[in-house]
DNA sequence: GATCCACAGGAAGGGTTGGGGG
DNA sequence: CCCCCAACCCTTCCTGTGGATC
């Protein structure tokens, strides 16, 4: 049934885009500098999960780099790469070799190189709200040559960590917002996908449908979940994906998704999470007081918190409410 | 509306780690 | 093989914030 997975896979960028055509063109128009060799636009991109803002991201700079001769992109996801250190290779690596710098010379070496770049280049940093050292932006934006594409739930994540001189800078910064894709759209972006990836006739409208809906307008998910379906009808031998395959595909691909979080925590970080999977829904206080009485030699309290926001970005945990009503929900669906 | 308490997260300092060079 | 250095993680200390309580 599947005869091109990777077409399903998370990071696959369509040959065109189907939607989006406003958020396009003012992306478009933002990277214009770039072909005419002018100083750079900031750009941010801001949306939900799942609403297209990587996919396009990388789709306008992939066509950019094919049409424009001397321009170099790249895309670094700053999840994987949230230290300082991490994050500026893998920015050098889009454009220079990185093979003899030597992490005992310091991540300025690193920079150095960016700034002595002479051609343009347009990196996509993803997750952007994941960097720690908001100093980094700071440096990064300074390097002449390069454009930079801000990716984040909300724009305010990443400027809040910011000094209030840079935030007004960035006050005149290219800002586009993706709102969640309409039920209509998701169908017609699983179609596509399901066109290219799949034997035809594998599956039909209504299903799509079911998806779509179950998806709730994430696009991630929903191919996420035509992934899983049709691997599910793969197993059972069927050719067509039926509204069964579908209703066990869904609990198996979050299941999935929420184990691959997990593997991502250290000992204590996973105590933490089983502390508040146990208590269901609990104060930070509530959740220490346990995490302390179940762990050896356990970590302090501002470690501990810094624990419990890793979780909320991993989706494993909800956090609701301030200061001392603040009660963190446990995710397991 | 003043006060209290729990919380978030920044800053600074110390211990640990890991890769390269002597 | 050991030392060096930068990066990284953790801890301690601290400030600012906002809901709860009287």
């Amino acid at each position: 049934m599947l005869h091109n997975a990777r077409v399903l896979s998370a990071d696959w960028v369509p040959r065109d885009v189907v939607h989006r055509n406003a958020e396009k063109n003012r992306l478009r128009n933002a990277l214009q500098p770039v072909l005419d060799d002018e100083p750079p636009e900031d750009i941010f991109i801001d949306g939900p999960s799942g609403a297209g803002k990587t996919c396009l991201s990388r789709f306008t700079t992939r066509k950019l780099e094919e049409q424009t001769f001397g321009v170099h992109t790249h895309y670094v996801d700053c999840w994987q790469h949230s230290t300082k250190a991490s994050l500026l290779m893998r920015v050098l690596e889009g454009v220079d070799t990185t093979h003899d710098i030597h992490p005992k010379e310091g991540t300025d070496k690193i920079l150095d190189r960016l700034s002595t770049v002479d051609e343009p280049y347009v990196t996509i940093l993803d997750e952007a709200d994941q960097i720690q050292d908001s100093g980094i932006l700071r440096q990064l934006w300074s390097i002449p040559k390069l454009t930079l594409i801000l990716i984040a739930n909300r724009e305010r994540d990443v400027l809040d960590p910011l000094d209030e001189r840079l935030r007004s800078r960035l006050r005149g910064a290219v800002s586009i917002h993706f709102d969640k894709y309409s039920h209509a759209e998701l169908v017609a972006i699983l179609k596509s996908r399901a066109d290219a990836a799949l034997e035809p006739q594998s599956i039909n409208e209504s299903e799509l449908d079911v998806i779509a809906d179950k998806a709730a307008g994430n696009a991630r998910d929903a191919i996420s979940y035509l992934r899983q379906s049709a691997r599910e009808a793969d197993w059972e031998g069927d050719d067509t994906i039926t509204r069964e395959h579908i209703q066990t595909a869904i609990p198996a691909a979050q299941d999935s998704i929420r184990r691959h979080s997990l593997s991502k925590l250290n000992d204590d970080q996973r105590v933490v999470y089983e502390v508040l999977d146990d208590l269901g829904c609990a104060s930070p206080k509530e959740i220490y007081e346990v995490y302390v009485e179940n762990q050896p030699d356990p970590r302090s309290k501002r470690t501990v918190r810094k624990y419990l926001k890793k979780l909320v970005n991993y989706n494993l945990a909800e956090v609701e409410g301030a200061g001392p009503s603040r009660v963190y929900t446990a995710v397991n669906s």
